[in-house]
DNA sequence: CTATCCACCTGGCGGC
DNA sequence: TGCCGCCAGGTGGATA
């Protein structure tokens, strides 16, 4: 499911359930996720009441009303359920449980397992190794053309797999950076620093006009990847180019989307719009 | 340092 | 109906 705007869905969504509210219990049923879940979660976070929520890339962090930050990551198949009042049995792939002082049960559900669930330090977080190498958030202050520029110059690889690199960009995804270099009018195989000045402007626009209209539109309901509270996000009826080969392209209606693989991953665009 | 490949895991879908 | 291969929103470590 998640890339930077259903992860800023997830965390807007799990704000007003968690900020100023006490955790009554953190149950982990499954250990075992990309990395193990940090022995002693239970203890720690045992009547802490939760101060506020970030979004760090595609990290949610869980700041407590002391030194510790619970950080979250969903990974490929991460889902977040906030239950209240009705709370059915847990199902399988179920493995953190986080009851609410209210009576409010968030579950953290992951069947591919390669999110995390870990506590950390809240000072130690900035040199945590996950987190030290991220680059800009894409949405944020720091992110322009400028910025991106420098960040390209001497990259020899494609567009794409430069997008996809959180070290270079953090929060885009599969999907995203396809519809962004769509929007961009830039073809996903090009050299990095082959962009001119105007298409990295553009990338730019772009990037951020995307992200932005999908975060208005409650992040994309991909398999059955909903919301925290249920609902569905409407982005993927707004997608150009992902998962629209042979459809045709909806600027030009000349050509049709072609579906290449750039470093084993799918990548969607239109060969008349992107130079 | 840079770029590419691979493994990690489960589930859903199309084809036979 | 059942089995098989392929594909999927991420990412860090190994490798050249």
């Amino acid at each position: 499911m998640p890339e930077l705007p259903e992860v800023e869905t997830v965390c807007k969504g799990l704000q007003p359930f968690l900020v100023g509210q006490k955790i009554r219990s953190f149950k982990v049923r499954r250990r075992d996720l990309r990395l193990p879940v940090s022995k002693g979660i239970t203890y720690h976070t045992k009547n802490r009441t939760i101060t506020s929520l970030e979004r760090r890339a595609k990290y949610i962090l869980w700041h407590l009303d002391d030194d510790y930050t619970v950080i979250i990551h969903l990974g490929m198949s991460g889902h977040v359920k906030i239950l209240q009042n009705f709370i059915p049995q847990p199902t399988v792939h179920d493995h953190i449980e986080v009851t609410i002082n209210n009576g409010t049960v968030i579950r953290y559900n992951d069947p591919r397992r390669f999110g995390l669930v870990l506590l950390e330090k809240r000072n130690r977080l900035n040199t945590h190794r996950l987190l030290k190498n991220l680059g800009p958030d894409p949405l944020g202050r720091k992110f322009d053309h400028h910025a991106l520029s420098k960040l390209l110059i001497n990259r020899k690889l494609s567009i794409k797999n430069a997008l996809l690199n959180q070290k270079i960009i953090a929060g885009l995804g599969n999907i995203y950076v396809s519809e962004c270099l769509f929007v961009s009018g830039i073809r996903p195989m090009r050299p990095a620093n082959s962009l001119k000045y105007d298409e990295i402007k553009n990338l730019v626009k772009a990037i951020r006009a995307v992200l932005r209209k999908a975060i208005e539109l409650g992040g994309s309901s991909i398999s059955d990847h909903k919301q925290p509270d249920g609902k569905l996000g409407y982005f993927q009826n707004q997608f150009n180019v992902y998962g629209k080969s042979g459809v045709p392209c909806l600027k030009c209606s000349k050509s049709k989307i072609k579906k290449i693989l750039i470093s084993g991953r799918s990548s969607f665009f239109c060969p008349v719009c992107q130079k």
